[in-house]
DNA sequence: GCCGGGGCTGTTAGCGGTCACATAGCCAGT
DNA sequence: ACTGGCTATGTGACCGCTAACAGCCCCGGC
């Protein structure tokens, strides 16, 4: 008499990985454990005798179990992602702030989620949306300038919110960055102190790169207080930021060859003006002065220095992450204001006074 | 008589969004319809009329509310992610592979997530596991190489698995990308073609760059068939790679000035030494040639124009996301294998024959 | 008048975990 | 022996949403 197999216990095993997703009950079986006992072996969390913690791990690593954290995050209202929301992954800068933040976040259980928004409104709206969506513990976000519809998701989402790079404006709940503004007077005032008088501007033309809009309003700003103005500028969109750095600054020496000054809005269009100058002969920092802005390491393997500013990027990673991680000591629970100061590197293309 | 209010109506209005995060209840309160129809609403799925479809999708969007993706996702076992794992930020190289990919998944409903190793296979493993918790659609993940439970992770995992950039190995699902071990080879015939006999090699000190290595082989190699060796190798880690190019091309010069090639393993550092080289007034390429590797955009702005091997790192962002999307109009399921040809740009850096 | 079939909406039962609590076993103190 | 307190484990009720199905209404056709 052939046996027949309950059906109850012929339930497919779990052998074959791809059949069926694992889930806790399949260690729970293949241990002779409860589920809770399992989930409590895999999470660290309360008390497991060592024999059945043991039992439990041999039988999940032999499974090749991989918790379920949807489930997991769904009963316990608890999720360890921290949204990072920027606009470009393209320039240096960025990456170093998610390296600050990931190398921050590494040993608080939180993990980083990135977002790339391309500098448009719409896209970082529907980036948000589509990340809130998955109740984050913590948004950080590149910049004060959101859609109110991205501003409201933000407030309500009831969680950290920290706006980053930037200061000069109304954060929604903490802000890590420096001020752009006072960055580009900074840098006018060291300009104007070096003697410097018939000054060009040389910029993206992204009107959604706030930051460098406010860097050359800081910039014009306090220029217009030595009573100098900005004689010419460029802007220019798309394509390699070092070729173009040379375009345009050749388009503008033809156009106004009695220009002293050179300020680019990012280090990169600097250097490839820099390298262009040299390539002509010009007297650098004698005839004419160089600046950009970003401190790129990038600015070490150049002939010459270039002046900059260092945005204090990876600094700002790792401020946003503390605030988000609640590490921050400042005692507040939200709300909170870190401005950093950039360090002007005067290098070697601006005149010594 | 003053109206007691039924206590199941005075349950806390939804007013303050802080005070409980919205539920679909809510807003099937706030519109009158059930929760199911709102569902329906909010991820245009069955039929709705149109009265009630405006009245939900205005009660939404008065409460503001977010879908809870987890709930969701554990319901309907459907996930819109897609895992991507690269080793690193730091250089041009993978972020063009990110923007290839979310370009393409742009309009299928999926979202890639990005991870970061630093090159470390524990890292990874970590990162995949982290992941793959989250039960993604799909994988993408740099290289061929990975420690053996990230490999099982992978198998197990039952969903589509694409490792990039290089194609040399043995792919556990599908692979994009291109043989680094040819792109050495056709360097190394390129090379000799022109006349090049005496020649270094400088490269990055990571023992987990894969890719450079078999680059370096099959370089090797193709130079071998040819009679000619590496005379000189120096490599390097950390810090700048564009002063990294020259200091170590200054070293090999000083140490070896015979040489008439230098090989160098990325872009950045061959543009270091290019500058060097250009600076000390070397005679590019007539004494001595020079090449990296990978074809960004930085180059362009360089004085001279440096040799390289375009590593189609967009395209393989594209081809990848294409199937996971289940767009690759293979016909396969799986295991596809897209194999891309770098172009060699000689630039002004190698003599013409 | 009755039936059939769309179009639209509601109901029920999970998804795979975790929480709060109940329970069992064991030992010490009285 | 009884109690209390501890540790180690199990139980049932959810978390917020969606699949599948059931039900309602209204219409036209016979």
């Amino acid at each position: 008499m052939s046996r027949q197999p309950d059906p109850d216990t012929r339930r497919p095993l779990p052998r074959n990985p791809a059949l069926r997703p694992l889930t806790l009950r399949d260690v729970s079986e293949a241990s002779g454990v409860s589920e809770m006992t399992v989930s409590r072996v895999l999470r660290n969390r309360g008390d497991v005798s060592d024999a059945t913690r043991d039992k439990v791990l041999v039988a999940a690593k032999m499974l090749g179990y991989v918790p379920n954290k949807i489930a997991g995050a769904l009963a316990s209202q608890r999720v360890n992602l921290v949204a990072v929301v920027v606009p470009s992954l393209g320039n240096l800068v960025f990456p170093e702030v998610l390296s600050g933040i990931s190398e921050t976040l590494e040993d608080t259980g939180l993990q980083p989620v990135f977002g790339v928004t391309n500098y448009s409104p719409e896209r970082e709206e529907s980036v948000l949306y589509e990340m809130l969506s998955w109740r984050p513990s913590g948004v950080i976000v590149a910049g004060l300038e959101h859609s109110d519809a991205s501003r409201a998701m933000l407030r309500n989402a009831g969680i950290p919110i920290v706006e980053i790079m930037d200061v000069d404006g109304d954060p929604i709940d903490s802000v890590v960055g420096i001020s752009h503004v006072r960055a580009g007077r900074e840098m006018a005032r060291a300009i104007i102190s070096a003697g410097y008088r018939r000054i060009g501007f040389l910029g993206t033309k992204m009107p959604e790169d706030y930051r460098a809009r406010k860097r050359m309003q800081g910039f014009e700003a306090e220029l217009a207080e030595a009573g100098v103005g900005i004689e010419d500028r460029e802007f220019y969109s798309g394509g390699s930021a070092l070729a173009k750095g040379r375009e345009m600054t050749a388009a503008m020496l033809a156009r106004s060859p009695n220009l002293d000054f050179l300020y680019y809005s990012n280090d990169m269009i600097g250097a490839g003006g820099l390298l262009w100058c040299l390539e002509k002969g010009i007297d650098v920092p004698g005839k004419l002065g160089l600046a950009g802005f970003n401190g790129v390491d990038l600015l070490d393997g150049l002939p010459r220095k270039l002046a900059t500013m260092d945005a204090c990027r990876r600094e700002i990673g790792q401020r946003a992450a503390q605030i988000i991680a609640g590490q921050s000591n400042s005692g507040l629970v939200g709300g909170e204001r870190v401005e950093l100061t950039p360090r002007l590197q005067p290098g070697d293309t601006i005149r010594k006074v």
